[in-house]
DNA sequence: CATGCCGGGGC
DNA sequence: GCCCCGGCATG
């Protein structure tokens, strides 16, 4: 990490001082054209130097170190733009003096002008891009360019693109275009090393590390999916960065591999608008979920990364620790609104939260978690403290598909109780409430009532994974047993039949 | 296999 | 919203 750092914000183009080539002691300007990490391996503890390789007025090349152009001036950092050095003259005077030197000055300098105002839309387009990430925003460099109202804006404008962007399920994949592409073509200068010679097109890294890994393609076509183009990029962080504190993100990151799969429709019908985007912490033992990559990015910030500070000294580095899931909201509608009946059947009235008047009034409390923060369900008669409270909205999410269940329908009008426990005082129905549909990690979906929060995680991937057809036993109405228009009509007659029996709905003739 | 019905798509 | 259909569960 540091050894990219280093190169920080890119000097390139900057007039600076050197030591005159006669030793007379005169300096003279010259234009630095590229800079190279000498010892980068060497770099942990200090001592590592940067060579810049500079255009003379006379047009030649020449190498110097750190220091001797520090020597010349005050630093070749400070010397381009704005004031400089010591003795108060305006760095634009002491060009006219000793280097009007021709072209390369202003060539340069406009093409560096460009990467300042580089605008947060713009990291779609990787390409473009990483010609202008020059500046890197990971870099902990005094801010001799940018102002540091540039910087805020910056991260501001490129937070709500990303927020926006990221929280409509249409536009999700633009964002993740910069890591897709920088991770393509763009490892070839990050890895081979320092910026060739070649002009101003110093190709800087945008994230500090390389990918190491193969797994991205570069040239992939256009992925439609992030969630794909994501997983490359976090794997690296885990080996290059080095910034992890626990050292321990893979376990968490398999976890995010074999989840992210899953990401990506796993059901041949899709139901529209029903995906909700939420953003999960990736960071170890913690899967915190929120609802905005501001608030996700804020607590990796504060709580994972120790940065006090707010959104503005973001690097960017808190977006390799979340990541995006979808949750199915639809099926929570589904289940909610399934409290109510969904047929005209007079049977089993559901555990109502709007009808405290029920005489099985016990039991509506424990079902009535008047939020869905609720926890686990009692599930099938289980008559549960209401005790447990949820905080996590993993816990939301959850109990959100524990309510897909329905109340059962098939209560012949005498006593038998169809279902398992029965709680209710009457013996003329029953309702009993199934595990959520979800089953993947099996044992934390299972209807236990002992819900730890280790177990989180897995959580949230069984609710990732979970398919929207529910136990179908349930989600689906109980077949009618009377007659129906097909029956009564024949197929002969279908224009007899009810319009419901026309579509293949539930006959609304002769209901049960 | 016939039937009932859900989810979804086309218009 | 009307209409149809694929597909699934059930008997």
């Amino acid at each position: 990490m540091h050894t990219r750092r280093l190169v920080k914000r890119s000097i390139l183009g900057s007039r600076v001082y050197a030591p005159s080539p006669t030793g007379d002691g005169a300096p003279v300007t010259g234009v630095v054209q590229a800079v190279k990490q000498e010892n980068r391996d060497a770099s942990a503890a200090g001592a590592r130097r940067s060579v810049y390789t500079v255009l003379m007025q006379d047009g030649s090349l020449k190498e110097f170190t750190e220091e001797e152009i520090a020597a010349g001036s005050k630093g070749p950092l400070k010397s381009s733009l704005k004031h400089s050095s010591s003795n108060g003259v305006s760095d634009s005077h002491k060009l006219e003096g000793g280097c009007r030197s021709p072209e390369a000055v202003d060539e340069q300098r406009p093409s560096e002008g460009k990467r300042v105002g580089r605008d947060p839309d713009t990291r779609s387009v990787s390409l473009l891009e990483q010609k202008r990430k020059v500046v890197s925003s990971s870099i902990d460099v005094p801010h001799a360019r940018r102002s540091e109202e540039e910087v805020d804006m910056d991260k501001v404008t490129a937070a709500m693109v990303l927020t926006s962007l990221s929280t409509s399920p249409l536009v999700r994949s633009p964002p993740v275009k910069v890591s897709e592409g920088l991770s393509g073509s763009w490892k070839e200068n990050g890895s081979a090393g320092p910026f060739t010679p070649s002009s101003n097109s110093s190709s800087g890294g945008y994230w500090s590390w390389s990918a190491p890994s193969d797994q991205s393609n570069p040239s992939t076509p256009s992925p439609p999916l992030s969630a794909d183009s994501f997983k490359p990029f976090r794997v690296p962080s885990v080996g290059g960065v080095g910034s992890n504190p626990t050292g321990a993100e893979d376990p968490s990151l398999d976890e995010q591999d074999g989840s992210s799969l899953l990401f990506d429709e796993p059901i041949p019908r899709k139901r529209k608008n029903s995906m909700k985007v939420m953003f999960k912490c990736l960071w170890k033992n913690c899967g915190k979920v929120l609802s905005t990559t501001a608030g996700i990015q804020r607590h990796i910030r504060t709580i994972h990364l120790g940065r006090n500070c707010d959104s503005d000294c973001s690097d960017g580095e808190e977006d390799f620790y979340y990541t995006e899931i979808k949750l199915n909201t639809d099926s929570v509608a589904d289940g909610l609104s399934s409290l109510s009946p969904v047929s005209s059947s007079v049977l089993s009235p559901p555990p109502p939260p709007p009808s405290p008047l029920q005489p099985l009034s016990h039991q509506p409390e424990s079902h009535r978690p008047s939020h869905p923060s609720d926890s686990k369900e009692p599930h099938a008669g289980g008559n549960t403290p209401l005790s447990r409270s949820a905080p996590s909205a993993l816990y939301l999410i959850h109990s959100d598909h524990a309510y897909q269940a329905t109340a059962p329908v098939s209560i012949p009008s005498s006593s038998s109780n169809s279902s398992s426990t029965s709680f209710t005082p009457t013996n003329s129905f029953s309702i009993s409430w199934q595990s959520p549909p979800v089953t993947f990690t099996g044992n934390t979906v299972s209807p236990t009532e002992n819900q730890v929060f280790g177990e989180q995680r897995s959580q949230t991937i069984s609710v990732l994974s979970s398919p929207p057809r529910a136990t179908t036993a349930l989600s689906r109405k109980v077949r009618g047993e009377g007659k129906k228009c097909r029956k009564v009509y024949g197929m002969e007659n279908r224009d007899m039949w009810c319009t419901a029996c026309r579509w293949k709905k539930a006959c609304q003739r002769f209901t049960d």
